[in-house]
DNA sequence: GCGCCGATTGGCT
DNA sequence: GCCAATCGGCGCC
């Protein structure tokens, strides 16, 4: 796999959708980078949708806009690229269109193909370790705010490809690491894969035990 | 204007 | 299991 064939990003259309659907259907295709000229290739096994305006756990939540999330409300299939807890990167997808504030977030992949490239950006050797978790993946890959955010997918320095040859069963559970509608089930995951990012029950239980007070 | 908190991670107890 | 790192937005005074 030393010299990829480049095949076909997935068209705009199929970021033209609700991101519910579009989260649950990216689970399984191929996510290839040449962020900083060095080859990356995984597949996705894990994604969450936010649906925008009317999500609570959204950044486009009530139309919010800030010089930050300006991306969130541009064309699909476009790159939504923030900072989370002001040091790590996470990957957007843009979904249905402009100004709808709606995205999928990608959580997780499985490393396919340049792993060595992953290990020296991650400082890490474990496989699972690598890609497991959406601030992992974005540094595996070499994605970065100035790299991707704004940017149309096709044509970037990472694209996202149908996988003709996966059939995997599909998993929906609640979203992580949120505390506003953390009972939503928007999380999608490739069921078994050993390459989706662990998290602790309890984090998720106080979120909720946060929403919904005892007595 | 100030303080809190998050779509996280990694290291230490 | 717990907590610090780190920073911009937002709620609240």
């Amino acid at each position: 796999m030393k010299s990829p064939r480049r095949a076909a990003p997935l068209p705009v259309g199929f970021f033209e959708r609700s991101a519910e659907i579009v989260a649950r259907e990216l689970v399984g295709t191929l996510i290839a980078s040449t962020a900083d000229g060095r080859w990356t290739l995984g597949r996705i096994v894990e994604t969450e949708a936010y649906l925008g305006y009317d999500d609570p756990a959204s950044h486009g939540y009530r139309h919010r806009r800030h010089a930050q999330n300006a991306a969130l409300y541009g064309p699909a299939a476009s790159w939504y690229v923030y900072r989370s807890y002001g040091m790590h990167w996470c990957a957007n997808l843009v979904c249905l269109g402009e100004g709808s504030g709606s995205a999928v977030l990608l959580r997780a992949v499985e490393p396919l193909d340049g792993l060595d490239v992953m290990r020296h950006r991650r400082s890490v050797e474990l496989v699972e370790s690598l890609c497991s978790g959406p601030g992992r993946l974005c540094q595996a890959l070499g994605i970065t705010r100035s790299e991707l955010d704004g940017r149309l997918m096709r044509g970037s320095p990472v694209e996202v490809m149908a996988a003709a040859d996966w059939s995997g069963v599909i998993e929906a559970t609640p979203r992580i690491g949120i505390s506003k509608a953390a009972d939503w089930p928007l999380r999608f995951t490739a069921a078994g894969s050993r390459f989706v990012s662990r998290r602790t029950v309890t984090s998720k239980l106080r979120a909720v035990a946060r929403e919904h007070p005892p007595g």
